[in-house]
DNA sequence: ATTATATATGAATATATATTCATATGTTCA
DNA sequence: TGAACATATGAATATATATTCATATATAAT
């Protein structure tokens, strides 16, 4: 390999510092899961109070159906549970580690607004 | 509105506590910048040390054209900055905020590890 | 029992976006 | 000056994914 700026030893101790190219791809798929603003807005609201599907759908001006496909995505990736009472699912937010990182995505928009 | 397991005012202050539409739609289009794993390379690369398209290029294994356009995404979201040197173009992180998410990214994928 | 309600889900559709290909621009070196 | 190199970019392609529509299932209410 023809390396620009860095040569061979440089570049395998970079390569040695980061995740795997699965561990990556693992990583990548996590984070998106936050990147969509109807399940960040599930998210947020499940991280205030466990709500019902058809709440979540009041709150968020989503169709109903559009929710129950982004809750199924989020119970895919562990960020949500529920449990059914009668004849509605309430969900809530699978554990605080999920609540932190939403405090760091807001604190970041709280950030974005000052500086623009 | 005919909520399930709320009332009209509890939902009237859920909503007062998250961000409005268009900070969830910006907040997700910034989170969405690090969903992918070729972003997520090449800024955890140059968390370590400025580089040039090129090395960026052999160091992902993935093509220059492709780098250049994810380069773009970066410089348009502001995560990246370059100087010219010669003909070579010498990428680096923004600011070490970007940093600190990068390291809260690791973390949890340090933390994957240990529970799979 | 029949009707209304809450939720889930497969299929279809629309849209976003990552990668590649072809190629342009600018720089270095012989 | 011409060839090789580093990078950028528009267009084409492929793929992922968000939403809607139609509908199924289960529970509650009358």
């Amino acid at each position: 390999m023809e390396w620009c700026r860095i040569d061979q030893d440089t570049a395998n101790a970079l390569k040695e510092k980061l995740p795997v190219e699965e561990e990556m791809q693992d990583l990548a798929e996590f984070i998106r899961v936050f990147g969509d603003p109807t399940r960040l807005g599930i998210l947020f609201y499940l991280r205030e109070k466990p709500l019902c599907v058809h709440d979540l759908s009041l709150l968020t001006g989503m169709q109903q159906t559009a929710i129950s496909h982004q809750l199924k995505v989020l119970r895919q990736m562990r960020l949500v549970r529920y449990y059914k009472e009668g004849r509605m699912a309430i969900y809530s937010l699978n554990d605080s580690h999920i609540s932190q990182i939403l405090d760091i995505g807001l604190k970041h928009s709280a950030e974005e607004v000052r500086n623009d």
